[in-house]
This record gives structure tokens, sequence and C-alpha cells, in this order.
DNA sequence: TCTATTGATTAGAGCGCTCTAAGCTTGTAG
DNA sequence: CTACAAGCTTAGAGCGCTCTAATCAATAGA
């Protein structure tokens, strides 16, 4: 059906062999031979097939990208800067997603190990850390959003703890001395978000109230009744530091049913800057992680491991930054 | 380094045949053969080489998807429905961007179809015509988001104009007659959901208004004061029909921001029930198309035309349904 | 003139698998 | 005891490519 790499050098009236230099534009091709073989090439429509290249020459240009929600933002974000890197160093991507379940995510792993790859990167997955460590075995793996003490992994994660300082600061900052933190629970990264928040606090001199919640709207909305039923309106926090901007934003809604105005009387900081922050309906001060840059970092990684140039662990931690818009003012 | 079949025959006792017919579970390979096989792989941990296997077979079971924009929540669950599908049938994707740029699409395509996968699925994309058809020359292609006449070719679409005939009923209903749309302008499925609108709005024997906009949130902005400085007060129009969510947010923000409440003074529908529309804060009534559905439609296309169980075109123009939420109200 | 030397080209083995056709066992019937 | 089918198993070619080693042509040096 489509045409092989024989039928380009009967066509141009040299051997294989010599197509396939072209092909891979080495050196050492006579200007004459090369434009022959390229002419008839673009005659017949030839394009040299990824996967008879890569089992004859034995190296990989394919990386395994596991995903764990492609519908939340975040990793479409990393997935595009991913892309991004490899296409242009000539790899392609091929994607999975295990649905957040564990045995699922071993299957879709396996899927992707079955192609071979140069290396695997999974976006933080759930599967215990002996299967990504017999992966690491396989390839390269690279953890985006979680971490491993495995020799044979490399890691990219937001420096959470910083970000959540980054906001106690802004907020101390304006003037606030009662802060509370609306916490993530159990959601990937919400712990450094926690402690970020607790040591910013004491660092400040300053009491960390920290509520349980989500990483949802609803859930926010929820801390933030809680917090009214807790406190006398005189003692309530002034500023909020939320888990995440779907969490801040079901806060900020919460707060003004309640009466109190965003920011006059309250202060709240998201994470993340979802497309969702820099609604104007919306615009929320929030803490941005770098997320194209880590798909790229994630890239980085693999490629210096592919190479073989280097063989200890990376572990990227990106400092996030904060974004200022209107839902924090001054005490 | 990876073991390889020959490794599992030589551990088994048996030829490298022998394996590969118990790995692709073939009838008449007797039970004690396949257990010591079997045993042979586990212990190994084999798997098969996906790519030498094609190779062999010269069958793909490698599905190219290439997606317009990975950060649009949008073809992020596209994406997640295709991917459901395609693992539930034992096929594996291998994704890409073009950056909605013309020339990074074509190279996209290309490197997709250097895979010579099963087929290719197009989420939306910005080639011409002429690339797709030479795409159908190689392998099935199905697209979603754009529409094709090529006889190779199956489509996958939202039905745009139903989706505004469904808002304009909406507000019909609920007693609106001024009701004006802000279109998508030349966005994918843009001209659809103008058209929609118009036929419907001249259906109810109602003056249909449109205002050129765009699908952002500050064009819905820009759109809603476009609106008020040209009708007064009195006769502005009470329902609006945006192009997409984030129109809505915008032309949401800007009627508030004037004096306008939604729904008491104005009713919005948006289109595409984002993440966004769900949102406590926003709770817009938009107009939802069945985006994990159309993944799985596609990949399904597909299937048929690999297997040979059709070789007419496929046009699947789904049905999106009206999400009634908190911003439209009777008149 | 003959041999090195260099650069351009090609033959051919082999990557890990599938698949066809052939081979080997049995069991049963003639 | 031979014949034959049916069920299992295997040899071996080949998928489209890469890569090493060999070949060949042309030029340079002695």
């Amino acid at each position: 059906m489509k045409p092989t790499m024989e039928d380009v050098a009967a066509r141009a009236g040299v051997s294989r062999a010599l197509v396939s230099l072209v092909m891979r534009n080495a050196p050492n091709v006579s200007a004459l031979r090369r434009e022959a073989v390229l002419k008839a090439a673009e005659e017949l429509g030839y394009s040299p097939h990824v996967m008879a290249r890569s089992l004859a020459s034995r190296t990989s240009t394919v990386l395994g990208v596991m995903v764990n929600d492609l519908r939340n933002a975040f990793f479409a974000d990393v997935v595009e800067g991913l892309d991004a890197a490899a296409q242009a160093a000539g790899f392609d991507l091929i994607l999975n997603t295990g649905g957040r379940v564990p045995s699922r995510e071993s299957t879709a792993l396996r899927s992707l190990l079955s192609f071979r790859p140069a290396g695997v990167i999974l976006l933080s997955p759930v599967v215990p850390a002996s299967a990504i460590e017999a992966a690491a075995r396989q390839c390269p793996v690279v953890l985006v959003s979680r971490t491993s003490r495995a020799a044979g992994v490399d890691t990219v994660n937001d420096d959470g703890e910083a970000g959540s300082a980054l906001a106690v600061e802004h907020l101390v900052g304006l003037g606030h001395r009662r802060i509370a933190h609306l916490d993530g629970g159990g959601a990937a990264g919400a712990a450094a978000r926690r402690r970020g928040f607790r040591r910013a606090m004491t660092a400040q001199g300053l009491e960390p109230i920290v509520v349980r919640s989500e990483h949802t709207d609803t859930a926010g909305e929820k801390a933030v009744l809680e917090l009214l039923s807790t406190y006398d309106r005189a003692d309530l926090p002034t500023g909020l530091v939320a888990g995440n901007d779907f969490n801040a934003v079901g806060a900020i809604s919460a707060l003004e049913d309640n009466g109190l105005r965003v920011p006059g009387d309250v202060s709240v900081v998201g994470y993340d800057n979802t497309s969702l922050a820099s609604l104007r309906h919306v615009s929320l001060t929030t803490v941005d992680q770098p997320r194209t840059e880590m798909g790229r970092l994630a890239f980085e990684a693999l490629l210096e491991r592919v190479r073989g140039e280097r063989t200890t662990p990376a572990r990227h931690l990106l400092h996030p930054s904060l974004v200022v818009r209107s839902t924090t003012a001054r005490r």
C-alpha cells in the first residue's frame, strides 16, 4: 500500500541503504544522489515507517505519557508543554489515562511500556511506588506532581510550600493578621501547601488556622460556612488562602452570600492560576505554577537520561509565582 | 535488555511460534503448553513488543490523534472519551498538537501518519481540506468539530443549530421576546450557532439580533457594552444567547457592572457546559455538547472503517441538550 | 605504473514479531 | 498394520527499516 524504502530506491535507481542514509540525512552522500532520492520520495509520497525504524535501530522516539486526568486543566497544560518540547526534538507522545484508578493505571502503564518507549512520563500517577520502580527498570521515568525516592526516577514538582508562603506573605504585606488556610485534604500537593502555610504563618509570628476542605468549589463554600459558625464576625479571618482556585471561588461565593465583601471584608488567594482565575468576572489573586514549563522540564530530564548525560536522579522543584488580581486588598 | 519472545520460548521449552500463539491467545494450544509459556513470560517479565508485532502483522493498533488545543476543556473531554473507547478495544493513542497553525498541523499530521496508524482522528483541525483528503488516502480519517465532503472521511459534530434553537426556545418559553445572540465570529462551530439562532428566532416570529463577538470573556463584555450603547434601557434585549460559556460570563459581568441583574433584568444562556458553568458562583444556564460521547463515536466510526464494516462516510450530528441553572428566569 | 587513501555506495544480516505451510503425534477405522 | 484425519507444534520467510562491513571509483602519492 504505502511505498517503502525499496520503492523509493528502485525509482531513484539506487540501493535501499542509500535511501536510508538520505532519510536520516547522513553525511557522505553525494548531492546528486541525495537529490534523486528526495525527488523519488516526494513523487511517491514516501515517508519512513517509524515503527520499522525503531525496531531496526533499537532506539525509540516514542515517549509514553500517562495522565492522571486530562479534564484537569493543569495536566492539559503540562501535556502541551511536553508535546511542544518533544516535537521540537523529534519525539512522539503516546498518551494514556488510568482514570485515577490504580489497577487501570497499571494497565495503562504496561500498555505504554509495550511500545518500548524512550521513556515514560507520569503525571500525578496513583499507582504504587513499586510499579513505578518496576517501570524505571525498563526505561527512564519522570514523575510530575508526585515524589519518589527511587534512583532511576526523576521528578518535577511545584514547590507548594513556597507557593503557600507567597500567599501568606502577600496577605501579611497587606496588613492581614488573621489568616486561614482551606486545605486540600489528601489531594496531590495539598500536604505541601498546608505545610507551607503553617510554616509561613509561624515565621510571621501568626497563628495558623487550617480548615479541612477539598479542591472543589462546593468544599470551599462549606469551609467558609464552617468558619462563619466558628468565629464571631469581629474575629473572622480577614485573609483566606484556598487550596486551589475552585475552592477559592466557592469560598468567595459563600462569603458574598453571607454579606461579606471580597476583598472589602475578606481577601482570598487561590492556587493554580487556572483559566477560571483570569476571568474578569472572577479576577482571582492566585499562585501560578509554571505548568507548561513543568512539561518542558520533564521532557528535558528524560532526554538527559536517554542521552546518558545523567544517571543521578533529578529533583526539580519549581518556584511558583503570585498573580495579584482583584480578590485581595489592604486591610 | 528486555526479554524477547525467543527468551520466553527457551525458558518454556517450546518454539517462538508457540509463544506467539499464546500471546495472541489463539485456540489450538494445549493447556499444558499455554501454562508453561505464561509462567515463563511472567517470570521474565515479558510483554510483547507492540511495534514489532505491528510490523510483522501488517496491522496497527495505534490511533493518531491531533488536537487543536488541549488547554481547551472541550478537546480534553473528547480525548478522554476517545481514550476510554480505544483502551477498551486494545488501541493506543498517539497524540499531537499543531498549535492551531496550519503548517505546524501539517507536520504533526505527517508525524502521526509515519506510525502507519490504524486511523487518524483530527479534533477541529485547521489544515486545508486537501491535506485531510491526502491523509484519508492512507488510512481512515475522522474529523471532530469540522465538516468535510470527502468520501473517505467521517465526521462527528455537535448540532450547533439545534443548540442555539434550544437556547432560544428556552428563553421564549420564559416569556422573552427581545433576544440577542453574541456570536463567535470565525470560531469553529460559530456559524452553525448563529444560523440556528436566526432560524429559531424567525420561526418564533421574532427579530433576530446578532452582535458580532468572540469566544472569550472580554469579547462578551464588549458585546454587552455595545448593546447598552445601541439600545435604550427599555428596549434592551432581555435575553442573551452567548457564543460560548466564556463569552456568557463576560457578558454577565458587564451587565452587573452596569446595574443590571442576571437573571432579574437579563437572562443569559451560555454554550458548551464547561466546568466553569457548573460552578455555583457562576451557575450558568448553558447548552451541553456530549463531548465524551463525541470521542467515543469518533472511535466507533474509525473502528467500523478499520474492520471494513462500512465504506460510506459517516456524518454524526450530535444533539446538544440544555442545562438550566440560575442565569435565566421568567420575564 | 602501482598502491594507498579517501569518499561514496551497497550487500546482507538482523531487530522482534506474525503467519503460512509443513511436520509430528495421536487416535481411530479399515 | 496401514491410512487418514485431527490436533499441536514448529521451521522459516518476511514486515520495513538500520548498520556494519565490504566494495567500488577516483584521486593522490611514490
